[in-house]
DNA sequence: GTGGAATTTGAAACCGCTTTCAAATTAGCC
DNA sequence: GGCTAATTTGAAAGCGGTTTCAAATTCCAC
């Protein structure tokens, strides 16, 4: 392809040819095989050779080409993350949590993003999938289960926030239902009787769960469901925002909110600021999360707090479990409140 | 390795064997070259023979292996992209755009992360070069020049925040000077004369670029620098919230700051809000960045905007024309003041 | 209908590594 | 020292594509 052109002068900043396992072969006077031995510990191997080798690797700086293991070993070290917003910070602590979780494996992570829809999540899992990754882990996916079930035969998966069954699927079912309910009591707790709340998109099962955990506990403490205190959000901040501007224009009565994300609830509180109302001298304001920035929102945010990092990087050593033949066992953290300024107890 | 049981039954999970190109070919009666040649659009084939190969393709689930083509046509179509923290809604935004503007392309995105190390960033690019990416974008670097240099030779170079010399090296430059100009000056012209200034990590071009605005603003308006107003953070949230109590501790005077992110901005808002400081009543803010975030926190903050969007998705396509050969056109979005209700007129 | 150019095709080499298999070496033991 | 068993090693066959090169077709003008 690219010829060598007798009229310039070698560049400085031509392209290196990369080095080859069979060239490093040559140098420490082996055979490959020996040299890809030596790199991947299959095998004993004298130690005079083991040596050179190394000395060879060195002196060449030898890198070895990652697609041609991929291909020869049938294995790619690689596992597939799947997130919907690679921006928005619960995401990105979940990333960093997996990446982290990855580190002391030989296992490197592939991020792509679906944006919550369909469409895009199955291209990027087909993306993957060409890529041979020996897993993937579904940071909340949108695809339907049979969908989900028919990939677990290509590839083991990892769902979190999620429950599918499949012998190669594993779930970190992070289920809302309990942290929502937390939320909910705590308020109640607090002495607060009109509590509104902020939902997340709608048909989104985790979503949906939070709502459960929302209306379980007000019937648990007697208190009726009131349709024109729940309004709709897309958990976003501009949501929020928007979801309590909603309310406050209907002119019903509240002195609580529960967002059923952070992100949400910081929209809510500036809706708030907006009007006048102060945070959390007229309304109580409790998130759902606990991003990073929560403790310096002002005032600090009152959120649920599921341990995100932990739970993103226990599914990563949960996959390295799998992808080995082990059998996984998850462990997750327990949902707790973090209690912070935005809440008051009422009178 | 895996061995057939007879003893037990067929499962219904187990692995399914990926198709091949050569299936793809037998089935539809023509060469393994010219399927690849169609998948590639390599070369013109007959008509009849395309559709009996894309149906071929469709009816086995097709898909080709990346390894083998990574390893056989030497290009792995993908591009790693080097950030510091995957988490942080910086980097966050700039790996959305990044990945938005390489879409449309067939290149896909690797990101790892340095976390602000040395020796992390060169294991993560060591990760990327075996994995053969086509081209490397390091949004804002910790190595050493000579280092990007040499690795320039390796593989082409996007830099962003940074400015290396190398024909195989292209820098989005987005220098920090004229935005934290930018930002003191209009604390000036609303009559601060007192201006708090709360750096980045020590070291660091990006951080010292803005100090440079900074101090270039007041001697231009024959303001004195005066290092008791000077406090150094560390770009997070945390490291602003300090920042502003050590400052507050001395007991200097100032009626406005300037953050070196937003972040830090935030943090400084929440200790100011915690010694009963009104923010802009009492203390102006500006910070640097225009995080998402950012139009959310109470108050909305006014700060530095580069369009951290418009950067990483112009570095994309840079990174695009680079890797096909052509030469990259960059633009650069303009820096500008997103005013909003942090700051106030003094007087 | 025919010759020669242009277009399509397939065979085979190769990309760089892993892994099998059998040969070569070393070790162990009587 | 000789024989077997255990350990090391290398040759060679893939892995699943791309690409070159030459053969086979098709096309066109006369």
């Amino acid at each position: 392809m690219r010829r060598a052109d007798a009229q310039q002068p070698a560049q400085s900043g031509v392209e290196e040819t990369a080095v080859t396992l069979e060239m490093v072969a040559r140098e420490a006077g082996v055979s490959p095989s020996t040299v890809s031995r030596i790199l991947n510990g299959t095998a004993r191997v004298r130690d005079t050779k083991v040596r050179a080798v190394r000395a060879a690797i060195a002196k060449l700086q030898f890198m070895p080409n990652n697609a041609a293991r991929t291909l020869a070993g049938g294995r790619s070290m690689s596992i597939g993350v799947v997130t919907q917003a690679i921006d928005s910070p619960f995401y990105g602590e979940a990333l960093a949590a997996i990446e982290k979780g990855l580190l002391r494996s030989n296992y490197s992570a592939l991020f792509v993003s679906g944006h919550w829809r369909e469409s895009d999540e199955r291209k990027c899992i087909d993306h993957l999938v060409s890529r041979r990754v020996d897993g993937i882990i579904l940071v909340t996916s949108c695809l339907p289960e049979a969908e989900i079930q028919r990939l677990s035969r290509t590839v083991p998966l990892i769902l979190t926030g999620r429950q599918v069954e499949g012998e190669r699927i594993q779930c970190l079912d992070a289920d809302s239902t309990p942290g929502a309910r937390l939320a909910t009591d705590y308020l109640i707790g607090q002495g607060h009787k009109r509590i509104a709340y902020i939902g997340g998109p709608v048909n989104h099962p985790d979503a949906e769960q939070r709502l459960d955990g929302y209306k379980a506990a007000l019937s648990a403490a007697r208190l009726s469901y009131a349709k024109q205190l729940v309004v709709a959000g897309d958990y976003s901040d501009a949501g929020g925002y928007a979801a309590m501007n909603r309310l406050l224009d209907t002119g019903v009565q509240f002195t609580a909110v529960f967002a059923a994300n952070d992100q949400m609830a910081y929209g809510a509180m500036l809706a708030l600021h907006r009007r006048g109302l102060v945070v959390p001298r007229d309304v109580s304001v409790v998130g759902f999360d606990d991003l990073p920035t929560s403790s310096f929102t002002i005032p600090p945010l009152t959120t649920v707090h599921r341990g995100i990092a932990e739970v993103g990087e226990s599914a990563a050593e949960a996959m390295i479990e799998l992808v080995e033949g082990r059998a996984p066992r998850v462990r997750l953290g327990a949902t707790t409140l973090a209690v912070r300024e935005s809440t008051r107890p009422l009178r």
